[in-house]
DNA sequence: AGCATCTCCCAAACCGGTTTAGCGACCGGT
DNA sequence: ACCGGTCGCTAAACCGGTTTGGGAGATGCT
């Protein structure tokens, strides 16, 4: 009947014994015999008694949550699927760790350092996932300057003091090359994702040196966004060029959607006159019309891996990088033999 | 050059007063002098003191974070436009009053309590928001007996001691139906969501009504899971009837384009003999080919609304429900006028 | 001058845990 | 019988804020 939930004292009293001795109890820390640990632990749960986040917070300045910067623009928040998925394979182990995420979405870069900036002040997180890795990112010395844990997903440029967890974009791009390229294609473009991201530099480097490798010269590459809008623009640049393409790898689905959209608007055949790939491999990718050939990524495990390197930096066991699975091609109908064109037939 | 940060204690001694002092000046409280104040706080800026929240949190008992607890299949996480958007319009109201959002993520129904239990066990949050209602919705009475304050997205079919944001998405159904109509359809399907979810039930509630309305008897309604798969199996369904509809009004924008494809699989033309409607009105709708009639929603300005309600009903000030205009149609090139057909033609 | 009132501030208690210092009981060894 | 060491526990300090009770001094009123 009692309103206010039980507090140590409570159960301290409850059970006959100190403060201390019930704290000790709880975190299973020698010098409390077990049959008076025991009995405290069951006048605890007798009680109903959970130990109060706060004040172990306060007292043991730690804040038990990991936090999360996210700047993304509006207009692409809702078409992202590495975020929920990434998002929820860090909550599968936090939550089995009594860990808390504590999420921020902002829209500009400046506010994104002051969203760290703030986690940090208030102290309301031990650690932090830092995402889409860009080029000399400036995070890295701020987080170090905040003396704010953290885990990249992906190997930074500059030095980093951090763990990273590795994903390694490159081989699924060099399959979807290799792939088309063995179809016969031999002119290859690139719809790339934004110039100062580091995934989108690898991406658009394994285009090139996989084309390389079979003894083409890469195609045109155009960055985008990896909005929908930026794909179909990019598209159009591309089919709009003297020589356009036979095929063209999308750093994302969301693009590789909206350039298949473009060309059957242009009344191009996909992939009778043009092949197209993604990457992300989302759900819709194999439902859409011809079904996409993308490259298959695994956020939500990569969140896992994360937020367990995080949770093992946080406690004092900074880990070594982790390498992940590189990412699969997944061929479907969206790739064919290009057609017979001046350059190759006689 | 102190490693450690400064404590309320350090700028009370610095400045000459009492913590006490420190803490009526830093929040506005009438008993300290003008003059005195602006020292204070003079102090506390040169020495960069910010007052800890986890000391804050403990003594006051409060929390200053909201949570949500998100419970989504796997395979749908990535493909949701819904709830990025929706955290994105959150986040910009918590952030100017200093609040913090605890996520968190699961995948079934039955962690989807434990995670509520847990935020309130825990005191991370001080309230959460409730979304995806459901039909008679055991989250209410849950959150009431857990002395959490919520907000609801949407009115629950049960009693609710919560405040709600009232979002409407009949009207935007209803237009997709009206517009459908005016072109000429009679035979006009849905496909819906989960039954048991409010949202699905309203959108096809909403279908009925309106063809009701133009005085034509519903087509067939084929509830589904918002999955590209499901869509794509509930659309073979409707097409594999004797008398297959000639339009199609799908809950949401991915069960819509995953159906276009399976319509031009099967050799029909999108919108020639058959018109397709999303929901949504994700940034690809407008980028597919044809270009995906749909309707529009705001989840980030919901996001926006709630938050700012929330935080009302957690200072005590438990305002009324509120209501958000109605959804829009958009129309685009998915919907057409349907081919002449034996009803129809004498 | 005397007294009530008001303003401004301080000291101390408090939130609910964790952690350290230390004390008595018990043990084995001599 | 005495001594050093370990075990099991308690009391109290501590984390860094907020809040309460009350005291000193200035002011107003008669």
């Amino acid at each position: 009947m009692s309103q206010r939930r039980p507090t140590i004292t409570d159960v301290a009293r409850a059970a006959g014994v100190s403060k201390g001795a019930v704290s000790f109890a709880l975190n299973g820390r020698p010098g409390v015999a077990e049959e008076t640990r025991r009995r405290i632990l069951a006048v605890a749960k007798e009680l109903g008694w959970t130990p109060s986040h706060r004040a172990r917070a306060l007292s043991t300045s730690r804040a038990f949550a990991v936090g999360l910067v996210l700047a993304r623009p509006p207009e692409l928040l809702g078409a992202d699927p590495f975020f929920p998925a990434f998002i929820a394979g860090v909550e599968r182990v936090l939550a089995e760790q009594s860990q808390a995420l504590v999420l921020q979405v902002v829209t500009s870069q400046r506010a994104e350092e002051d969203g760290y900036r703030r986690l940090a002040a208030d102290g309301r997180v031990d650690g932090v996932f830092l995402l889409d890795l860009r080029v000399a990112d400036p995070r890295i010395a701020l987080l170090e300057e905040l003396r704010l844990p953290a885990v990249t997903l992906g190997r930074p440029d500059v030095a980093s003091p951090f763990p990273a967890v590795l994903v390694d974009d490159r081989p699924g791009i060099a399959a979807a090359v290799r792939h088309l390229v063995e179809l016969g294609h031999r002119h290859v473009a690139h719809v790339a994702g934004p110039d100062h991201f580091l995934h989108g530099a690898a991406r658009r480097d394994a285009w090139e040196n996989a084309l390389r490798d079979a003894g083409l010269s890469p195609g045109p590459c155009v960055p985008s966004d990896f909005s929908a809008a930026g794909g179909a623009r990019a598209t159009h640049h591309l089919l709009d060029l003297a020589d356009p393409p036979s095929a063209i790898i999308y750093a994302n689905d969301v693009m590789a959607m909206a350039g298949m959209a473009v060309a059957r608007e242009r009344g191009l055949d996909v992939p009778g006159q043009l092949s197209v790939t993604g990457f992300d491999d989302t759900e819709l990718a194999a439902h859409i019309s011809p079904a996409l050939t993308s490259v298959r990524t695994d956020p939500s495990g990569w969140g896992g891996v994360a937020a367990r390197t995080l949770l093992d930096l946080v406690d004092g066991n900074g880990g070594p990088d982790v390498e992940m699975p590189p990412a699969q091609l997944v061929v479907r109908a969206s790739t064919a033999a290009p057609p017979p064109t001046p350059h190759q037939s006689p």
